[in-house]
Formats: C-alpha cells, structure tokens, sequence
DNA sequence: CACGTCGATGTAAACGATTCCACGAGGAGG
DNA sequence: CCTCCTCGTGGAATCGTTTACATCGACGTG
C-alpha cells in the first residue's frame, strides 16, 4: 500500500509538503498542491490512520459499550449513536456486553487500549474497578441510559416516573388492582428506578407491591419467562405483569403461552421501551416509549464536547405511554392518552 | 498514560527487554520478567495498540459492514461474528450501510483506512469500485449473506431454494394460488435470487408469476407497505404475500392492518428470515429461518483463515421453513413442517 | 540599497511499540 | 586454558504520519 513518502516522490516533493496538502494547511502553492493531488490520485493513496493517531495521539473514534445488541432498544440507539458521531467527524466502535459485566470489562479495555477518544457507556453493572478507573483518570465519558452513582461522569438518560404514574393509573382506571413488575438487576439503575418508580405510583393508589409480585430478571428474555411462571403458580397470581424492559416482555408472553392463557382477559401485560413489533403483537402491547434516537444523539454530544474542551452537560428527556390493548379495554375508548398510529417511526 | 518507557525506567531494564516479556519472548530471565510485570501493575501501563499496529503491520481488528442494524436478521449476525471472532483474538468494528451504498463505501473506506486486517461484507449494491478494488488489491475479504458476483472472494450464506419450495408447497396445499412476493433490490443477490427460487417454485405448479404481483421492496419496513398497498389495490388481490425479509413483512402486516383487513382470513402473509417475535405476532407468522449464528461463524473463520494464510472456503447452509398460522390452517394441522419451539433460541 | 517579512519548502524529531543486531558473561568441550 | 555457543540484554532502526524549526528567495518599505 502506497504510503506518503511514494506520494511524495512521486510528486516530486517533500513528504511534509504532502501532509500540509492533505491537511490542507495555508502554505502551499497551488502548484505543488496540485502534483500532490495528482499523485495522490494516481497512487490510489489513503492516509494510514493508525499513523495518523500515534503521531496525533487522537483517533477520532468514540466507543459505545451496550448492554446488549440483541435488543431492539440497544440496537436503535447505537444507530443514532453513530449517525450523530458521523456527523461529527467521528467513527463508532461498537461493544456489546451481552449483560455480562465481565464481558463489558473486556470491551472497555479493548477500546482503551485503541486510544478511543471517549467512552460512551451504558453499565451492566455498578461499575467495575476497571471503569471507574478510566473515569477517574480522565478519559472522556458519558452514561446512556444506564449511569453508575458516585461518578463525575455526565449522564443522558431518560425519566420513566411519569410515564409510569400515566401507566399504574391507566391501569387502575381499568380496574386492575394486583399489580406485578419484572425487575431488572439491581446493579442497574434502571433495574432499581422502574421498581421505585412503579412501587410510588402504586402507593398513590394505596395499593402494595408485596415480595411475590416482584420477580427478579436480568432483561433478558429467559428471565421474563421464569419471573412470569413465578407468578402464574402464585395462589393468587397478579392481574397485570409490568415487564421493565422488551426482552422480559417478549419472555413473559411466551409463559402466558404456554399456559394457554390470553392477553388481556386472563392477564394483562405492559412493558418499559417501545419496539416497533408491539403493534403487532397478539394483542398489540401498551409500552412505555423512551425518545432512544435523541437519547443517543444528546449523548454524542455531551461526549464531543467533553472530549473538544466545551462543559458536557447532563440530560434527562421525558418518557411517555403508549396505550395499545395488552391491558384491556379497546384503546378507542382510553381518552387523553397518547398513541401511536401503527406507522409511525421513532424520529431518527 | 504511561508508555513502555516509563516501564523500562521503573523496572530497571531497556524497552526491548520490556517489549520481550509483554510478548512472551522466550529468552528473558525470571528476575527480569518479574521487575518488568511488577512495575507493569504498578504503573498500570497497557501496551498501546496503536503504536503496536503502526509497527507490526495488523490491527487484530475485523471490519464488518451491514445492510441494516435495525434489522434483527443482521444484528443477530452481528453478534455472533464478534463473538467469534473474539475466540480467536479479533476484534470487530461494526459499519451499518442503512440498504445506502453511499454510507458503505463511507464505511469500507473508514476501515480500510484504519487498516483492518480483513473485510466481512453483506454488501448493499452490486458493488462500488472501491469495493472491487479492495477485493482485487487482496484486501482479505469475504461475503456473508449477500454477495457480488464476478469476484474472487469466498461466499457463506445460506440457500433458501429448498426452503421456498418447501413454503409454496405449504401454500398450495393450503389452496392458494395467488401468490405475491416483495423482492428485494435487484442489485442485491439476495433480492433476486429469492424471487428466482419463489418463480421456480411456482412454476412446479403451474402457477406464474405475474409482474403484478412482484412488488418491488428495499428491505425496509416502509417498501413493504407499500408494495402491499399495491397488491391490495389490484383488481384482483393476490391470496398471499411472501415478504422477502422480516422488516418487509413487518411493513405489510402494517398496510394489511391499515385496511382492516385479517391475517390469513383476508390475505396470507410470509416472511423470509425468523425472528423471536414472529412467534408473537397477531397471527403467528410463517417464515423462513436461516443459521444466522452459523453463518456468522463460518464468515469469521473462512476470513481468519485468508488473513492467516489458510486457504478459505465458501460456505453455503440450507434455510427451512417455519410454519406458523399467517397462512392459514392451524398450525397443528400441519403434519411433517419443522416447528420451532416458542423459547426456542438460535443457538448461541 | 539594505533589511525585515512572509510564503513555500525541506529536514528531522517525535509518537510507542517491535525486532534485528551486537555484545558480554558464563558454561561446556576440546 | 582457549574457543565457541548460548543466553540475556541493550542500542537503534523502523513503521507512516505530523509539525517545529531552518532555509531560501522574493518582495515591500524606509
């Protein structure tokens, strides 16, 4: 592969009249500037970035750490994640860490190790040593959905708890009473807050959330389903199954299949994070929808800045309902609420 | 960040001998090995992969660029390269094209520049100059899913021939015979040869395939309403509709709902490529489910095999048919069709 | 006319690793 | 006791860039 020196022979120049060419730098005539061109042209040279960023010490890559890819949520964020990064002059480094936190670990330190300008996180976990490390020492990062308290890190995330009092009341208003949740881990935060949340707006109704309606998941599909056996086998099974992410929901109707049930005559079911396939599920699923593509670019940003010397700012954007039929009661007859039409897209 | 010198100076040695214990050389003493990881630890230094890169000429890195991360097919492919891939001590920078050969040669061109050590591709086009002359200046490379005709380079994917007939069997033994396809764009191997595979199928039957009922789709959700909205226009409705990927079908069933129309009572509705939540959906809907996992792997081992000298070898997996209930006949009526479970997981 | 300035260019030193080569010490074999 | 290997080690070149500094001519100004 051509280098800059062949250029630079080829043009009949220095290789720093080259570089000062390509990085197109004031001093140079319009001749050398064009036999540079020239040269470039007919050599087919690109610059060796790896080069680039060792002599620069900047690499112009930004690293998105996911919880996991297989979920639609993850997977429409990193695309805006690199849409808004592209836009900005910087490339992605995607890792997923299939919720394993040690799998996370080795992402992290894969992208470290690269020199990747900044870090974009969204934690499996409370923070492993090695994470709170790189924030401590300086490297650029910022939280996505997910943050780790105790951390000087900017966080761009969105807050859940309205839209859950929308959904426990909506709830309520259709007479259900015995309310249950899929947790995810506690490690998280959004494990833990879309608990609090849901136990706050239950409390406004007066209404308990006993140990038994509260199943132990870990946002996976798997986990869905095995928290939602739990509660099938109860002596008193709950009324509504609220799952705290897609995935869960999607495990929680394969139980509910299994025991040849319906949604939502025997049991209703709801969910945190919209996808586009609940509208067409079997019923169609009442979801709370996070604003995913602006959450990613809003992170971006917060990162660049961080990384280009501005402040990074923190941002928190608000989540909303979106009644469908998996609760009961025709969504035609829900006034105020605010829906989707079928076709509508998230914004990207 | 502390470099391989600062190691040297606290250890108490040159940088080669540093060097020589990070790689394991062999001739190095234990008093010396000892010194060098004991100062390693405590300054916490980790080689720089950069300046590694820029010396040895590789980058362990893998470039994988995509049609469509939105596209559960290709994030589940996605997921299964980097993860074999880390078996075998690669990395994987992840390009998603969005169906947009502009945005993929952006990408080609962003890894090519960052000097990837191989290429794996599922390209959006027929191919862009920048991409054949990546494949002829013996950039290592390989094709997964889709391919470029005319090019040296190896092929996995899977044949969905087989499948499809399969499929039209199932569908004429259901009584249809009207029967559409959305295709996917020509220039995409995929896109015709899954119609071809369709027409061929057909025409056992004696029933054509009339332009009509050929709609043309992109492999997004939006085309496939569209072309739907088509067939349902037509004075005479096709029976069916095979949709040549999942976010096709998925815009389908929006266009179908649109109308108020029933799935299968009004019209039929099939998919190629499985994902979880076809199990899901109102109806059920039958697809056609190939390896992704396996292909995944087989295109990251045939590319480490070019990259490290083996010879490579195309690979080619049969697909099968996944009957469900969006064509009609309860599913339980079908005798000798695979099924998948419904926690059935792609093997992972 | 001399001098300072400025624009265009080249030379060479980094960046942080790997690796070839040389060198010295020590042990084995004659 | 000399020679030759082997082992452990360090010096220095190298990878492909960018960029500080030096140089040199041309030009404008006092």
């Amino acid at each position: 592969m051509a280098s800059i020196k062949d250029v630079a022979a080829a043009a009949g120049v220095s290789v720093a009249t080259v570089s000062r060419v390509l990085n197109d730098h004031p001093s140079v005539s319009a001749d050398a500037r064009a036999r540079v061109l020239a040269a470039v042209t007919a050599l087919g040279y690109r610059p060796n970035a790896v080069a680039r960023s060792l002599r620069t010490d900047q690499t112009r890559t930004l690293g998105l750490v996911i919880s996991d890819v297989l979920n639609p949520y993850f997977t429409e964020l990193a695309r805006s994640v690199e849409e808004e990064a592209r836009a900005l002059g910087y490339s992605v480094i995607i890792g997923n860490a299939d919720e394993r936190p040690e799998l996370q670990d080795h992402h992290v330190r894969t992208l470290l190790d690269r020199r990747i300008d900044g870090l974009l996180v969204s934690p499996t976990d409370g923070g492993s040593p090695l994470m709170l490390d790189a924030a401590r020492t300086g490297t650029p990062m910022v939280f996505v959905d997910r943050w780790i308290e105790g951390v000087d890190v900017p966080v761009v995330r969105s807050d859940g708890r309205a839209a859950v009092r929308d959904l426990v009341a909506h709830l309520h208003r259709l007479g259900h009473r015995r309310l249950a949740i899929i947790a995810g881990p506690a490690a998280t935060t959004t494990g833990r807050e879309r608990v609090d949340a849901f136990r706050e707006a239950l409390s406004a109704y007066g209404i308990p959330l006993p140990d038994a309606y509260r199943g132990q998941g870990d946002f996976q599909a798997e986990s869905g389903r095995r928290a939602t056996e739990g509660f099938l086998d109860l002596p008193e099974p709950p009324e509504v199954v609220f799952a705290a992410d897609n995935l869960m929901a999607l495990g929680a109707l394969d139980a509910i299949r299994a025991r040849g049930l319906r949604v939502p005559d025997d049991i209703a079911l709801a969910a945190f994070d919209d996808i586009r396939w609940f509208v067409h599920t079997d019923p169609p699923i009442t979801a709370i929808a996070q604003p995913t593509g602006d959450l990613g670019r809003a992170a971006v940003r917060a990162l660049v800045d961080r990384i280009e010397g501005r402040p990074p700012a923190s941002v928190t954007l608000p989540a909303r309902l979106v009644v469908r039929r998996s609760c009961g009661a025709p969504a035609a007859a829900q006034a105020p609420a605010v829906r989707l039409s079928p076709m509508q897209r998230s914004t990207s």
